[in-house]
DNA sequence: CAGGAATTGGTACATTATACCGTCATATCT
DNA sequence: AGATATGACGGTATAATGTACCAATTCCTG
């Protein structure tokens, strides 16, 4: 199962996350012969500023503290739609708003976990969840071809009231 | 396992699924001791016009053809919260549509099987599903309070190359 | 370097959703 | 029945999210 839970909800380095996740991207782009432009690495390492899921225009007001110059609409989503082809991000459909990929490249099918409380969302790729989700549509007759499971709750710091926010 | 895959996806009497649907509407409200406005059923029954999820501005274009003179945007959205309240209709986020509920009033959590070819979503409700997604959470340390899960593929019929549309 | 493809800049606009306020209807209590 | 509280609706304006379009620039490749 690949999952991460801890360091999307408890305390951890996020340093070394954002630089981990920007590392990724660099090879996933390698890999595909992409490039991943200033504008697109801005985006990125904004999205993963924190582990909450981060509105389109959210980012088009902080990029300029970035960038130095504004950026607007179109080539925000321009990028976006760029880290999502990649597999860098995931947009949760319920909050209009994006997520980094903690594990891009690795075959997985998208269930995400959000906090009601603090906020954040963990990624979580269950073998035996995705088997179920298969046999369930394969029962009703229907193909399955890709999922989006958001489930709603509390994380483990937030139920216990540790929660970082 | 509740499911409506099969009314959805194939050839049935759908006049008598509207009418079961605003039946099943009546009861709610009685029971809840809210009001079926003309507004909230014509709402309803738009809704169930079909299998395919309808957003909330082609409700505002098509309700005048029901109720005889245009209703905005706002009345619209408030139909639709109450209709949501009281587990009438589901919304898809992904689509930013909405869609009505098979089986309102009996305890289920949403899964949906949309079909990308010809539109129909049909709610599931299947017991195993649901507790895998309930194990799955548990063990990832978080309190899962709700979920939304939309399946995205082909329905038996499109599957076939027999489907309605 | 030339040519073509990819990327970005920027305006305008489409789509989805809500804030706000005044009015009208309904239910309840006396 | 009349007073009053609550709920529902009408209607304007605006917020929030997302896209179409075209021009300008940058980058790669022959």
């Amino acid at each position: 199962m690949l999952s991460n839970s801890r360091s999307a909800y408890q305390h951890h380095d996020h340093q070394r996350c954002i630089a981990a996740a920007l590392s990724r991207a660099e090879e996933r782009c390698a890999a595909a012969r992409a490039r991943l432009t200033p504008i697109r690495r801005a985006v990125l390492r904004l999205i993963w500023q924190s582990h909450r899921p981060l509105g389109a225009y959210g980012i088009v007001e902080q990029l300029p503290a970035i960038t130095g110059s504004p950026i607007r609409a179109p080539s925000v989503y321009r990028a976006i739609e760029f880290l999502q082809r990649l597999g860098l991000i995931h947009r949760l459909p319920s909050q209009n708003a994006f997520i980094g990929c903690p594990f891009p490249g690795s075959e997985h099918s998208d269930v995400f976990m959000v906090c009601r409380r603090c906020g954040s969302a963990a990624e979580l790729s269950a073998d035996h969840l995705n088997q179920v989700i298969a046999e369930t549509s394969e029962r009703a007759g229907f193909r399955l071809e890709s999922q989006t499971v958001e489930l709603s709750g509390l994380c483990a710091g937030c139920r216990d009231g540790v929660g970082q926010q």
